[in-house]
RNA sequence: GGCCCGUUGGUCAAGCGGUUAAGACACGGCCCUUUCACGGCUGUAACAUGGGUUCGAUUCCCGUACGGGUCACCA
């Protein structure tokens, strides 16, 4: 075959050059050890939980070494191209902190390395295509469809190893007039590379978290272009990277099957191979065995689900930093206050196996996030969350800030704050109490007790509750409450002779709390009462009296 | 099926030739406490398995099992 020849049919149109290339982008001028990483989603419009797991990393090597991170859109695949997809996917990897320095952003194109949509890159591709069948390590191929399909089936049926390799490699080695003759009948072509590996052949390769592999050659002429010109994700990687100046490609590890055709690829273009970290998947349990996250099947492999949800973007943040390096929670414990970015992040610490994806802890996390916040934030995030989602909700707390500030100042900012909001979601149940408009009397359990002490209780406190009160002086009345009545007042006298008791002041602190919150339980009653004020506190108190 | 990766308590995980095999979540108990939450103390619970190598193996090597991934003109 006459490679020259074949190149100039196949490519008229190339008037680039690589030299000009490779002055269009130079070499990056960063410090020394700078990593210049990327995140390469397919613009699907949905964003898997990995995806985040994946742009965490990269922009954490990227930034803590002084380095780039990148965003290249990968639209080689116009089936599955969704519109406005970009746009849910920055938004989406911003909201979780993941900022870029350069890419395909929605706003438009940002650095010098572009353009970074694949799909408008097709001269920059076609320059290498064509050189490398020059060189004979790439050939067009005019299989259809339905050959390779059958040629498969004869590999299921003969027990052979599956693909287009040696003698199933059928345009291999043709003559330049039957190439020649099928392009002028205008027969669509793939550009495939020859591979001259074997399969006999093994490979040393390093990964910076799977550590040290052996691989085994690839003998599959793989395709580079597909028929429409595009390149494939293997030819466009090492295009990109190479031009891009990309030192570090984070990816999941479906791709390690790949690789020993990439370390092939880059080296038959000349180029140098950047480093690898391969990521394992994030699993989950299903029923006794654990399996990938799955984006059809489980919601939480989606990222809005925990938008939804009313996870905190630094709840599901530092969570997914405590799954890629564990120590991160030590770290967070020692240092409560400090930004999440201090972390000294490294790779190094990756599990070289795929996580169990676990939402208990998740939810810890999360609460452990949210008591450390100042009541303000606390009233600014589940605000925002509940004008999208809860919007009840969003009229009662907002109408009035300061109140609902107030509400969640209740046991917060001390060295040991409470922690009992998880997530946004969960912020109605815990302040609907404090709203008239979603105040219910929890009567439940009017019948646990004698009716008339409940009654005499509240009667008594209704007469003696002083809203000036400190929280000693107003305890000490609901101590003598109890006195009056036959309860307890000394706990301790109490646990010594339970039997000459009614009860305790812990039963008459409950019928005041059924009264006033309508729960069972409640943060700090006294606290309550301060921010609820004398009228509603005396008003609710009197109904549950009439109601008894 | 071929190729590849992985396997420390229920889960996340530290350790990487000699350890009483950390810690966190979850779970149980106790303490604190007017409820809840917090906090403190404490308990149950692990190196998949069989062979090597070695004075010694959770750590190294090989096999087996199990789990996962991949074998497209998808990424």
């Amino acid at each position: 075959m006459d490679y020259n020849y074949i190149a100039e049919l196949l490519f008229p149109n190339v008037t680039l050059t690589e030299q000009e290339l490779e002055e269009r982008y130079p070499q990056r001028q960063l410090p020394e050890g700078a990593i210049v990483s990327r995140m390469a989603p397919s613009p699907t419009g949905f964003v898997h939980l990995g995806n985040l797991l994946m742009a965490i990393t990269a922009e954490r090597i990227a930034h803590q070494s002084g380095g780039i991170l990148y965003l290249r859109v990968e639209d080689t695949d116009q089936k599955r191209e969704v519109p406005g997809a970009i746009q849910i996917l920055v938004d989406s990897v911003k909201y979780y902190n993941v900022n870029f320095d350069e890419g395909a952003l929605a706003e438009g194109e940002f650095g010098n390395y572009g353009p970074y949509r694949q799909r408008m890159r097709e001269d920059i591709y076609h320059v290498y295509a064509k050189r490398l069948v020059k060189e004979g390590k790439a050939y067009p191929c005019f299989c259809t469809e339905e050959e390779l399909v059958k040629m498969h089936e004869e590999q299921e049926k003969s027990k052979e190893n599956f693909g287009y390799y040696g003698k199933w490699a059928i345009w291999r080695d043709r003559s330049t007039e039957e190439v020649e003759e099928q392009l002028q009948a205008g027969k669509p072509w793939v550009l495939r590379f020859r591979s001259t590996g074997s399969i006999e052949n093994k490979i040393k390769f390093t990964d910076y978290i799977k550590g040290n592999l052996e691989l085994t050659e690839n003998d599959v002429d793989m395709v580079l272009l597909k028929s429409d010109g595009i390149p494939t994700y293997h030819f466009a990687h090492a295009v990109d990277d190479h031009l891009m100046r990309t030192t570090h490609v984070i990816r999941g590890d479906e791709w390690l099957s790949t690789l020993p055709f990439h370390i092939q690829l880059f080296s038959a273009l000349g180029f140098k191979l950047p480093k690898y970290l391969h990521i394992g998947p994030l699993m989950k349990m299903d029923g006794e065995s654990k399996r990938k996250l799955s984006k059809r099947k489980d919601p939480e492999a989606a990222l809005t689900y925990y938008k939804q949800e009313g996870y905190p973007v630094k709840s599901l943040y530092e969570y997914l930093l405590t799954i890629l390096n564990s120590n991160f929670e030590d770290w967070r414990r020692a240092n409560p206050l400090t930004p999440a970015d201090e972390f000294k992040f490294s790779y190094k610490k990756m599990n070289p196996a795929g996580s169990l994806f676990d939402n208990a802890k998740l939810l810890d996390v999360s609460k452990n996030v949210i008591s450390r916040m100042s009541a303000e934030d606390v009233y600014e995030q589940s605000s925002e969350w509940a004008k999208e989602f809860d919007s009840e909700l969003y009229v009662a707390m907002t109408k009035n800030p300061e109140y609902t500030k107030a509400i969640f100042s209740i046991g917060r900012g001390g060295k040991n704050p409470r922690k009992d909001i998880a997530l946004w979601k969960e912020v109605r149940g815990y302040i609907d109490l404090f709203y008239d408009e979603f105040f219910k009397v929890y009567d439940e359990y009017s019948d646990k007790f004698g009716t008339n002490d409940i009654k005499s209780a509240l009667v008594e406190f209704a007469k003696t509750f002083n809203i000036e009160d400190d929280s000693n002086a107003w305890f000490e009345k609901i101590k003598d409450i109890a006195d009056m009545l036959g309860y307890a007042s000394d706990m301790k006298a109490y646990k010594l002779n339970p039997e000459i008791y009614k009860g305790n002041v812990s039963d008459i602190s409950m019928f005041i709390r059924l009264a006033v919150t309508g729960k069972l339980n409640s943060p700090d009653m006294y606290s309550v009462m301060q921010i609820l004020g004398y009228d509603v506190v005396i008003k609710r108190v009197n109904e549950m009296i009439k109601s008894l």
